[in-house]
DNA sequence: ATGAAAGCGCTAACAT
DNA sequence: ATGTTAGCGCTTTCAT
């Protein structure tokens, strides 16, 4: 017994060791492990039998270099912990595992260089297509190297891509909500969001101005607060609002997160919902129904984003390995709606009113 | 100017592209492009300006058939919705964007055959390692599959697999909060569990028996709830528990999903907490700060098992790429800790008592 | 400083 | 039914 007989070999096996140990060529290994028509079924059982015993596992990359494809599908997000991102990943592996695909998960953090590392590596390992949240400064070299492959953006789209891009009309969203507060009476209503670079903060704002417009109750540039996706900021920023001179009577949140911190500063001011302030958040996980008074939200469906973006990836996916050429990037826009629930209600009649 | 000039080549352009457009070798173009030393800064300069006009991108494939390792390092996990999984995910997709490393996500559904597939497919690219949360019934041929490869066991361990294993001594935890309750008053305390078929379902179960033991109490096998880990699963138990003859005075819940679930249909009975119930969740998320009264729980820092389990990965993957054998398999436990706040308080006297 | 040639593991023509 | 050969894209001796 020699020595490299203690423990199964370093090397993975290969065919041509089970080809070797069997007295067969390389060729007929191969084919009897692909289950060929006129291969015999004894030699195809010998094979078998060898390739279990030296626990042979099929080398997918020396594959992939002959098909040149690989089985891989590259989604590139800013966090994971983001809730549209978090149903990306869900809904997309689940695809995948279904279709044969696997999943490869990159976070860049919004910064710029890792993305374009990200797509790069995805890129070098000549993935089948790619779902991307854009970072709001996506390089140039970024997009070029997105520009040859089947691409999807997702929730956000940028102005350097020219893939199609499946979005929620965020801008319609807040609209609603600003004119469900109008209606009930709120003059002096704050947004906290996203910043503007980012195409989803750009487009909530956007319908925070119009849906105060059409409410006719003017802007106060003080009950404006826009930063970065986090509970963190959601708490500073509500907490800051409360604590104005002149405090907002209504609250709208632009994102789940930013929901999640501002509602614990409400909570910890201990103001009364919906009697002191309304409150309106965006997403809808299940623990807007669990805090009493339960939340008044713009919901919407992520799941069905996720699920729309998806398909239009494998259809592009299937063009391109049909050599046909990709159809026009045609963008997708869903409509978010507004769930009331208690944390709206009508303002308190104030003095000098 | 032909056809093929009007869109870019659908075949990506290979280092040999290179070499004939430039008269070069193609071993030559390879040096160039991976800066050694001893080729001159303008065939340099030629190579690189050729590579960039033809949007050549290095082929990893090829790459990682010649040095028989690929940078792929893969996550096998039940769901995504579980808190645990989550946050592996997003803690291990930050290292391996550190590293250089991209990570692989699988989703089995805790089917033994999915997950087969997806190990083996992992195998089959040659992944550097793989973290696995194995489900209940991890099939023989996927121990095997793994046993020659650098793995790390999370949350769970199997039996059959001999990796290295990081978890949260879920007993401990429960016990824990059986005998808060205890101190408190309760005798009818209800658990809310996973199965015990599932590695961590039957630790937290333990604890559950050795926390009542050790107050004395006797266990009312209807105020034993075991199932699956899903929201809907925990609402459905919570229900069942209120309408009962003999309603408990307390329920702990064995997982987020099973809390979020039954803190649902708590808070639907109309149930007051912590008068006519105290509640103890598992795990931590944030919104367990946001209802009222705020949840007291079984807390535990996921992301310090997630970075133990990963520092463990990365360890035997470099003794694994140095040749040197393993060290052996240890197993590491951490414990939780509770978190006392509204949800718990005094039973109420009863009448008889 | 560059070229020629071999080979990584696999599949697929093209022989027999 | 099986063997021979070539080649996928790349890195790496070994020459020159």
């Amino acid at each position: 017994m020699k020595p490299t007989d203690v423990l199964p070999a370093r090397q993975p096996a290969t065919i041509k060791d089970i080809a070797n140990a069997l007295g067969l060529s390389h060729s007929t290994v191969s084919r009897a492990l692909n289950d060929f028509p006129h291969i015999s079924a004894e030699t195809k059982a010998r094979v078998r039998e060898k390739a279990a015993e030296l626990e042979y596992v099929v080398n997918s990359g020396a594959r992939t270099l002959r098909h040149a494809s690989s089985s891989l599908i590259g989604l590139v997000v800013p966090h994971s912990t983001n809730e549209l991102s978090a149903t990306m990943t869900r809904v997309l592996a689940s695809r995948c595992q279904r279709a044969g695909y696997q999943l490869v998960l990159s976070m860049c953090d919004d910064d710029e260089e890792i993305e374009l590392r990200q797509v790069k590596a995805l890129r070098q390992a000549r993935a089948l297509g790619i779902i991307i949240i854009p970072a709001p400064n996506l390089l140039e070299e970024t997009a070029q190297l997105l520009s040859s492959a089947s691409v999807v953006q997702f929730s956000r789209s940028h102005p350097r891509l020219s893939a199609p891009a499946v979005s929620i009309d965020g801008a319609k969203g807040v609209a609603a909500a600003i004119h469900h507060l109008g209606q009930l009476g709120h003059h002096r209503i704050a947004y906290v969001g996203l910043t503007s670079d980012l195409s989803t903060g750009a487009s909530r704002f956007a319908g925070f101005r119009r849906g105060m417009e059409s409410c006719g109750a003017p802007i106060d540039p003080a009950l404006v607060r826009q930063g970065p996706g986090l509970g963190e900021f959601g708490r500073t920023a509500a907490a800051g609002l409360l604590q104005s001179p002149a405090p907002p009577t209504a609250i709208v949140f632009g994102t789940t997160e930013l929901t999640s911190g501002g509602y614990e500063a409400i909570r910890r001011a201990g103001v009364r919902l919906p009697e002191d302030l309304s409150v309106i958040g965006f997403g809808d996980p299940p623990w807007f129904r669990h805090v009493s008074p339960t939340l008044s939200t713009i919901a919407m469906s992520f799941e069905e984003a996720a699920e729309t973006a998806i398909s239009l990836l494998l259809r592009r996916i299937a063009e391109a390995a049909e050599g046909r050429p990709p159809e026009p990037a045609v963008s997708l826009v869903l409509d978010p709606y507004l769930i009331v629930r208690e944390t709206t209600g009508r303002p308190r009649a104030r003095p000098g009113f």
